[in-house]
DNA sequence: TAAGTTGTAATAAAATTGGTTACATGTAGT
DNA sequence: ACTACATGTAACCAATTTTATTACAACTTA
């Protein structure tokens, strides 16, 4: 399957509130943005809040970064918002037949391989920071006329 | 969410299908060694037939490679199985709001970026062939006593 | 105290996964 | 031709995940 769209939401989110840091940013308004419900927001930010990415409580109206813009990597919002559960991108077949020499070796064969594929697509996502996705879409609405 | 553990059975077959290559490998023997229901295997089965890495018969007992070991990557099998929808390994939420500067430019902004990251993993994949499986396999086995 | 916001539980509909039964179709051997 | 057995599929199921939604408790500020 794919990657939840949380991830996808979770950048939207972080870009959001650098790029409209000087208004308040409710989770309503957020939702207005992702075009989703607020309380869809709500649960996504509590992730980031608990990655410390963002800084929310309670009661007040409005979220902000709790890092500076380039410290913050895809890779972090990508853990964060557990697009991925328990660091397993690949699943693999439990049980298979211990009687079999593919069978009891399969799982071991296998799994370096699929780390190792993991482990390059999450390189790729820990050199982009949010920092260069808010330049990419400033210079993209630049465009837009 | 994670792949589908399709991809893991696929090698699964495919490698078993060389190491007990002078057997007859029906739909049930690999139930057997995968531990999971013929028909599971009939279906992966299909799908590996239909990208043409496997040789099946209506009717007739076995299944065979239908191309040389080291002429099937996992890239290959990854795709025949479908391990993730319509070669989009990240998903994006639709419909942004295009009255917000976010809105309107995340797909854009991001849309590169997941095509990087899944471009990466999967050329990990296609680096890695059936035969370095069984090659894994049978080193691995030895070692076992 | 009142108004508005966040945090969270509960629920629901849709999609996917892995499994299972049932059976039609196809092949080979007698 | 008949039998035995294998593959190909359709239909269905339970479990899980995703996204959306309602409801409401807890919290903050004016």
């Amino acid at each position: 399957m794919s990657i939840s769209s949380r991830f996808a939401v979770g950048i939207h989110i972080l870009t959001l509130l650098e790029v409209n840091k000087d208004e308040v940013n409710s989770s309503e308004f957020i939702a207005a943005s992702v075009n989703t419900n607020p309380v869809v927001i709500r649960k996504i930010m509590g992730m980031l809040k608990k990655a410390e990415l963002v800084y929310v409580r309670p009661g007040v109206a409005g979220a902000e970064l709790a890092r500076k813009l380039d410290e913050i990597t895809l890779l972090d919002v990508y853990k964060a918002v557990e697009a991925v559960p328990e660091n397993e991108l690949f699943s693999v077949h439990g049980n298979p037949n211990p009687q079999c020499t593919v069978g009891r070796n399969i799982q071991a064969a296998v799994l370096p391989i699929f780390a190792g594929a993991q482990a390059v697509m999450e390189k790729a996502l820990a050199h982009v920071t949010i920092e260069d996705i808010v330049q990419s879409i400033e210079e993209q609405d630049k465009q837009i006329e």
